[in-house]
DNA sequence: GACAATCTCTACTTACTTGATAGACTTTAT
DNA sequence: ATAAAGTCTATCAAGTAAGTAGAGATTGTC
């Protein structure tokens, strides 16, 4: 299960991906049209800031604008961003990886053998779908 | 990520798979051989019994022993028993379906949409990946 | 310059989950 | 009887999830 967190964000980027080029929306506006809990998706726009995926602008009229192109940002950068390792085991991210502590020798790991291939599906499903895909007004996709 | 505890489960199952037909193994055993905290593994082969993937005989000589064909039981199954639902969202478990409670439309959701495709090509691989296939002794898979 | 609208930052909270550990109890073979 | 198993329930420490709170810093407007 991917976290409320994760949700939050990913409906936060796809609300922004469907404002005008130039236009910033407000925290307050995402937070009402996506139903979010307003003071969580401060700390999480900030995030997102942090990270270099949106920018702000504060004071009177400001608010929070795409820094790239909503096509370029995939679920699975944003997943990572919020949730952490995308992989289903430490010994197989791609970005954090951890050896397991107990296990003797990886290549002869059972349970890493089985899940590489999971992990290859998902990532490929996560790696091709955009914001821009999700932000789509309905129907079709890619 | 799936759960140490989960993790645990998988490598107890495999360990069960090979062991000869009819013969029971006991927890000391299995805990040393899979290097697994020995009262940690009590609870989850209990667990597996209550559920009714293994059997056991207490007492001396006791141990525990696979309830049906290694073959049968599928990663999917054993992740959904441990760590519960194997979806990404709540709203695509097939086992645990819940509704997301600040999701105006399922139909519209774009998250939704998204990670159907996530949720259907995780599934594929873990419930085509048994515990028979995790057992073989290396190389060769399916 | 005052003021209000916004974003920014840090801390805190409550409940839950994870990964165990402990110990008393029950059953069975010898 | 006894020792070798599995069974059951409780407890625990650390971490995470999902918020909430509130003071502070910027910026546009009058």
């Amino acid at each position: 299960m991917i976290s409320q967190k994760a949700k939050y964000a990913l409906r936060a980027l796809i609300e922004l991906a469907r404002a005008e080029p130039g236009e910033a929306l407000q925290i307050a506006d995402i937070a009402e049209r996506q139903r979010i809990p307003r003071k969580f998706l401060e700390q999480i726009l900030l995030d997102l800031k942090h990270r270099g995926l949106v920018m702000s602008k504060r004071g009177a009229h400001g608010g929070y604008a795409l820094l790239k192109p909503a096509a370029s940002i995939s679920f699975t950068e944003v997943l990572r961003l919020i949730d952490g390792p995308v992989a289903p085991l430490p010994c197989l991210s791609q970005t954090a990886y951890r050896r397991c502590e107990d296990c003797p020798s990886e290549s002869a790991c059972e349970v890493r053998r089985a899940f590489a291939a999971v992990a290859d599906a998902e990532r490929a499903v996560l790696d091709a779908t955009s914001i821009a895909d999700a932000a789509r007004p309905v129907r079709r996709r890619r």
